[in-house]
RNA sequence: GCCAGCGUAGCUCAAUGGCAGAGCAAUUGAUUUGUAAUCAAUAGGUUAAGGGUUCGAUCCCCUUCGCUGGCUCCA
């Protein structure tokens, strides 16, 4: 993987638009490739050369095909689409066109709407202002000359963007051709650079993401330095299509969405209902290893309970409106905690009892907004994988790590395998969003960061993203496809027990103050198994599989021979189904194939003589006769071991050919 | 909720300001087959719902509902 200098160096034109005149031993004096990685070099000379090649782009260590090259290039896209969108539409007004995490975008406030011709159409100019390969400059300028020239085309959202930058800094201009914006860069040296590129949807925006601003139109796109990356990247996309969850559900017949029976609200079909039992089984058996209690709780309580819990104070906007039962208010539960609470209260405790850790798959109701709804992933009702743990203050850190440690097991079991950590804390501008001083938010934050430490999991920090009672650790996971997804979450709660009064007798005989831990493993059955419907792309492991074996007869003549080795496969407790149908059995293996059944067992005259299968794998293929008590065997094994791969081999030679 | 787009048979999709169609699935019959689609027939629709324009609307306009992509929000 050896490359020669030259690249390397037009890499960096690519990402700091090298200034004309600036030569490759200038390049070579300010930075340095250690294994693939640029450094920037240490030294006035070396800094003096940086600011002459770089502007005052701040070049900071980048690995060679990364990040900073590909970041240049779709700034630079998203000048030629706004360039583009300027010589098609001049009384558009523009917003900000940053680079995204797989492409760019750019804001336009037009009196016009863009449509999918109209995007067409930009497409096409964008590609007239790439071949015309112009350079991009870079302008230093003072606020007052900058704010003139915006002034001057008229650009509303440019002024005020310039208005929110420091007085008495220099503004930095890129400009190419006729076009020029405000802009920090880096950018390509010309618009010749953007080769790869495509415009893929336009959607709303609200102005500084703030929905009381003006809604923007906000074109997204993609560039990328070689075609072969975009070509690979819209495969991707189509990937991501083929998977879809929403797609799945409907050809697997797993669940749907009723649009009679109102938005958001999932109906499990046999199918799905099958794994959701498999998931919650094993959800239960885990919990109850670990020292958890299972329980129940009703979906409706007073009124004056969600006032109690500070739900009706700080989330009635996510709660359904009360109804009047018998002349008292009643609420729809957006939450399990109230009621885990109740059971913790409805005993004296003693320091003995804790940690108490109570668990239960709670089914809640939240209003969502009609917009955010998606598949089953944002859905108005859901079940709750929930657990409260009640802990003495000296347990806390202890039990952080026993939740950190059952999240891993059981990811892994579903074959998650990449995780990332945040620590969730408060929004330090906004302290008002949250329940509690901090003379509480700060020893759960403790708690939380002495366990992740305990754990030795590095992890980030996300300012603003805690709950109303508490600071969270919130796990990402990343699926079969590099996408990553809101995994478990862990909350460490001083206010709800506050608030409720709860107590524990300790040693000395006088009440305590137990903390709380909220936590969800999976998250919700609907959004999780949305998840692993994506993440498997429908072919589920063997124990989750809905139908785990299809044995399809060769000819009638072996209905019965079938239906023996079906009765056999089900007295393993295996979910098997013999297809006695008159279709040909080409036609029953690409149904059961599509069905993504694990295991095919194609059953004709020999294998009834001689008391086997023919095994077919729907990822493997073909394996061969095994006798019918291996496969069993076998089968069983890998359902019960929970195998994310099948274990079924290449036949047993004593069971046939 | 906001912006844009979409809504035709169970599914995937055609069509047109003038009789709404195909493939798959379903049903029935024939066929009994060796590793991804046997043949034929039948049935299936208030073109999301409501209103308007028109001699005539699935098509044009309005309203409502739902979905999709985003924004904001979130398990």
């Amino acid at each position: 993987m050896e490359e020669n200098s030259e690249h390397k160096v037009s890499w960096l034109e690519s990402a700091c638009a090298v200034p004309a005149g600036s030569t490759y031993l200038d390049v070579k004096k300010a930075f340095q490739w250690k294994n693939d990685v640029l450094m920037v070099n240490t030294g006035d000379e070396a800094k003096e050369l940086r600011s002459k090649v770089c502007g005052d782009c701040d070049v900071v260590p980048l690995t060679f095909d990364d990040a900073r090259a590909r970041w240049a290039l779709r700034h630079t896209a998203a000048h030629v689409l706004a360039q583009a969108v300027m010589r098609l539409y001049p009384e558009v007004k523009l917003g900000i066109g940053p680079a995204i995490e797989d492409g760019f975008y750019y804001d336009f406030d037009s009196p016009v709407s863009f449509g999918p011709d109209a995007l067409a159409k930009i497409e096409e100019e964008m590609k007239k202002i790439v071949s015309e390969n112009l350079p991009v400059t870079r302008e230093e300028v003072d606020k007052e000359a900058a704010r003139s020239l915006f002034a001057q085309d008229n650009q509303p959202y440019k002024l005020e963007l310039l208005e929110d930058l420091p007085e008495g800094e220099t503004i930095s201009l890129y400009r190419q051709g006729e076009f020029v914006d405000l802009c920090a860069g880096p950018h390509v040296p010309s618009t010749g650079y953007v080769k790869a590129f495509k415009l893929l949807s336009v959607a709303g925006a609200y102005w500084h993401g703030d929905e009381k601003q003006a809604m923007l139109q906000r074109i997204y796109g993609t560039a990328f330095v070689k075609q072969n990356d975009l070509d690979k990247y819209l495969e991707r996309l189509e990937e991501i299509k083929k998977r879809d969850h929403r797609r799945l559900a409907k050809d697997l017949d797993l669940f749907s969405l009723q649009e009679e029976g109102g938005p958001g609200l999932v109906y499990w079909h046999p199918k799905g209902s099958i794994i959701r039992e498999e998931v919650e089984n094993f959800w239960r058996q885990e919990h109850r290893k670990r020292g958890y209690d299972i329980v129940y709780s009703p979906h409706i309580a007073k009124l004056d309970l969600w006032k109690q819990s500070g739900h009706w104070g700080w989330y009635r906007d996510s709660m359904y409106a009360p109804m009047a039962i018998e002349e008292v208010e009643y609420l729809l539960k957006p939450m399990n905690c109230p009621f885990h609470i109740l059971i913790f209260r409805n005993d004296t405790r003693s320091y003995r009892d804790l940690p108490i850790r109570t668990a239960e798959l709670g089914t809640v109701y939240r209003y969502e907004r009609s917009g955010v709804l998606h598949g089953a992933l944002r859905v108005r009702g859901f079940t709750q994988d929930d657990a409260h743990l009640f802990v003495r203050p000296d347990q806390l850190v202890e039990e952080i790590v026993g939740v950190l440690e059952l999240t891993q097991f059981m990811m892994e079991t579903f074959g998650y395998k990449e995780y990332e950590y945040m620590l969730s804390l408060r929004d330090p501008q906004d302290k008002s969003k949250y329940v509690g001083d901090d003379d509480v938010w700060e020893p759960a934050q403790e708690a939380i960061e002495t366990a992740l430490k305990r754990k030795g999991i590095s992890y980030k920090v996300d300012l603003g993203e805690a709950k109303f009672y508490g600071p969270a650790i919130d796990v990402k996971i990343k699926d079969a496809l590099g996408r990553m997804w809101q995994g478990p979450t862990i909350q460490v709660d001083f206010n709800l027990p506050e608030r409720f009064d709860i107590a524990y007798i300790g040693e000395d005989g006088a009440r305590h103050r137990p903390v709380m831990i909220h936590r969800t493993v999976l998250g919700s059955m609907e959004r999780f198994i949305a998840g692993l419907v994506e993440h498997y792309a429908g072919a589920f492991p063997m124990w989750l599989a809905p139908v785990q074996v299809q044995v399809i007869p060769v000819s009638e003549k072996q209905a019965s021979y079938s239906e023996k080795v079906t009765a056999a496969l089900k007295d393993a407790g295996l979910r098997a189904v013999s297809d006695l149908g008159s279709a040909k059995m080409g036609y029953k293996i690409r149904q059961a194939q599509l069905q993504k059944v694990p295991y095919m067992l194609i059953v004709g005259a020999k294998e009834a003589e001689a008391g086997t299968v023919s095994v077919r794998h729907r990822a493997e293929g073909d394996l061969g006769a095994v006798a019918l008590d291996c496969f069993v065997r076998q089968a069983a094994e890998e359902v019960s071991t929970k195998s994310l791969n099948p274990i079924v081999t290449k036949a047993d030679p004593k069971g046939g050919d």
